[in-house]
RNA sequence: CGGGGUGUAGCGCAGUUGGUAGCGCACGUGGUUUGGGACCAUGGGGCCGGGAGUUCGAGUCUCUCCACCCCGACCA
C-alpha cells in the first residue's frame, strides 16, 4: 500500500498526557470517534483487527468449530422465548428498533439466535456435539463507556456456542475451548489467565473470564500465582462465597491470594440447559427420549484485544514520549515501511523493493508522499506500527537498503534482493 | 444516575476588568531546501457546542439544555 493513497497527512503528535495508545490512534486518525462508544477504524487498525480475528479463527477451526454469521438485526420475539427481553430492556442495554409491524433489537449477544438457527438441524443425538461461532459487531448500550475501545457501545466480539448431549459433552468442549483460548492469547502475546467469574446475564452454572493483569482494566481479581488459580472479586458478593469458590474453582484459602487490577479479554460459560429449556430446544437421544441440549458459550472481545495490543507495543523515546508503535510481526498488517530520499534513483530502488516484496506476498508500505522531507518520513515511519523500516537514503550505500527493527532498533544493511530474502525468511 | 472536568479552525491550545477572534501544527500557492519532524513569503479555513437572557455591545456575565472525558454505581 502506498501512503499517498491512504489520506495520511504529516503526523505531529502532541505528547502531553498522551501515554494512552488510543489517544495517539485518535490523533493519527486511525481511530475516529462518532460519539461516545462508537468508532470508525482506519485501514491499519482495521487490518490489525482482521489479523487478530484470523488468529482466533485458526485455533477454533482446529477444533472443528464452525464459523457462521448470525443476524445483527434480531427480532425481539426470540428474546421473549428465552425470557431475557425484559431484563435487557430494564437494564437499558438493548438498542431497540422497529418496523411498522415488528420489534427488533441490535444483537448484544447471540444465544437466542444460535438456538433458533440450529435447533431443527440438531434433532438427534447423532448430530451432537457441535460448536458454532461467529465474529462480528455487537451492540450494548453501556451506561458508561470507558477507554474508547476498551468498553464501547458497538464492539467486535467472537462468540462461540457449543451444543452437547449431556454434561460430559459440555465439560469436554468447555475444556477444548479453554485450552484453545490459551493458544490464542499466547499467539497474540497476551498473558491472559482464566479467572473464576460470575455468570451474570448469561446464566449457567460456571464461568471463567480470561483476564489480563492490567491497569487498563476495570475488574479486581484475586490470584494465586503459584497454583495458577484466580477469581473475580465480584464472586465474594455471592452467598456462601468461600464454599462456592472451593467447590467450583478449587480455591482453598482466599487470604493467600494476591489482589490485582485486571482487564477481561474473554469469557467462557457453562450454560447447561438454561437456553434449551427456556426456548424448548431439544434433541432425541438413543432411547428415543427428548432431551435438552447442554450448551456452553464463549466470547472474546476482539476490539478490546486490539486496544491492548497497541497499548503493549508503544514505542517510547528517551524523554518518555510515545513516538509510535511496533506491532508484533504476526499481527502487523504491513511488515515494513519503505522510505527513500528525494532523488529519482532512490525512489526507483524503493519502488523496486516494494514491488519485489509484493510479488513475494509480503505486505509493505511505501511512503511515496510528495513534498515531504526525508526526516519527516523517518519520524512518521513509526506511527503505522510496521515491525521494520526500510531506508533507501542518500547516506545508504548505492543499491543497499537499511533495515531497521523498530522495536530493537537493530539495523542491518542489505542489497535489495537480500532484503527481500530477509523478509521471506521471517 | 450521582461527583468532577472540558467544549474556541482538521489536531493541540491562548483569549486580560465585556469592545466584535488569535497562536502552533496541518492544508493551498511561490521560492529556497532535502538523513532524525526545514525556512521565507503568502493564502484559505470559525454559528467561539445550542438556546434564552443581561448589556449600546457577549467567546467572556446569568440561566438552561446538549455533547465529550474522568471517578463512582451498574454491567461483559
Amino acid at each position: 500500500m502506498k501512503l499517498s493513497k491512504m489520506a495520511i497527512t504529516k503526523n505531529k503528535i502532541k505528547h502531553e498526557d498522551n501515554t494512552f495508545a488510543q489517544d495517539i490512534l485518535l490523533q493519527m486518525g486511525q481511530l475516529y470517534q462518532f460519539c461516545s462508544g462508537v468508532y470508525a477504524y482506519d485501514h491499519i487498525l482495521y487490518r490489525v483487527m482482521q489479523n487478530v480475528k484470523d488468529v482466533i479463527k485458526k485455533h477454533l477451526d482446529k477444533l472443528d468449530c464452525v464459523e457462521v454469521s448470525l443476524p445483527v438485526l434480531q427480532p425481539e420475539s426470540i428474546w421473549e422465548k428465552s425470557d431475557r427481553l425484559n431484563k435487557y430492556v430494564e437494564e437499558d442495554v438493548l438498542f431497540r428498533t422497529k418496523s411498522n409491524a415488528q420489534n427488533f433489537c441490535l444483537a448484544p449477544t447471540a444465544e437466542e439466535a444460535i438456538v433458533e438457527f440450529l435447533r431443527n438441524r440438531l434433532a438427534t443425538y447423532k448430530t451432537l456435539p457441535v460448536t458454532f461461532y461467529q465474529i462480528g459487531t455487537k451492540f450494548r448500550n453501556e451506561i458508561r463507556t470507558k477507554g474508547y475501545l476498551i468498553r464501547g457501545k458497538a464492539f467486535e466480539m467472537m462468540d462461540a456456542y457449543s451444543f452437547g448431549r449431556d454434561t460430559a459433552d459440555l465439560m469436554a468442549e468447555y475444556d477444548n475451548i479453554r485450552s484453545a483460548y490459551f493458544d490464542i492469547f499466547k499467539e497474540l502475546n497476551l498473558d491472559a489467565m482464566p479467572v473464576g467469574a460470575d455468570t451474570g446475564n448469561m446464566g449457567g452454572s460456571k464461568s471463567e473470564e480470561f483476564m489480563l493483569v492490567s491497569d487498563l482494566g476495570e475488574d479486581t481479581i484475586f490470584v494465586d500465582f503459584d497454583n495458577k488459580k484466580a477469581f473475580n472479586s465480584e464472586l465474594l458478593e455471592k452467598d456462601n462465597a468461600e464454599e462456592y469458590l472451593r467447590e467450583t474453582y478449587g480455591i482453598e484459602d482466599i487470604k493467600k491470594l494476591q489482589k490485582c487490577r485486571s482487564l477481561e479479554l474473554g469469557h467462557i460459560f457453562q450454560l447447561g440447559t438454561k437456553y434449551s429449556v427456556s426456548m424448548d430446544a431439544k434433541y432425541v437421544d438413543s432411547m428415543g427420549q427428548m432431551q435438552p441440549y447442554y450448551m456452553g458459550c464463549y466470547g472474546i472481545g476482539v476490539s478490546r484485544v486490539v486496544a491492548v495490543i497497541y497499548e503493549n507495543n508503544k514505542l517510547i523515546d528517551d524523554k518518555g514520549d510515545v513516538i509510535g508503535f511496533s506491532l508484533p510481526y504476526n499481527i502487523a498488517p504491513y511488515k515494513v515501511q519503505i522510505i527513500f530520499s528525494n532523488n529519482e534513483q532512490k525512489e526507483q530502488q524503493a519502488n523496486q523493493l516494494y514491488n519485489k516484496l509484493l510479488d513475494c506476498g509480503i505486505n509493505a508500505l511505501l511512503d511515496d508522499r510528495q513534498d515531504i522531507m526525508f526526516g519527516a518520513r523517518i519520524k512518521d515511519a513509526n506511527f503505522l506500527g510496521t515491525p521494520y523500516i526500510a531506508v533507501l537514503g542518500n547516506k545508504t550505500e548505492d543499491n543497499m537498503v537499511e533495515i531497521e527493527n523498530t522495536k530493537t532498533k537493530d539495523k542491518k544493511y542489505l542489497s535489495i534482493d537480500e532484503a527481500v530474502k530477509f523478509f521471506k525468511s521471517l
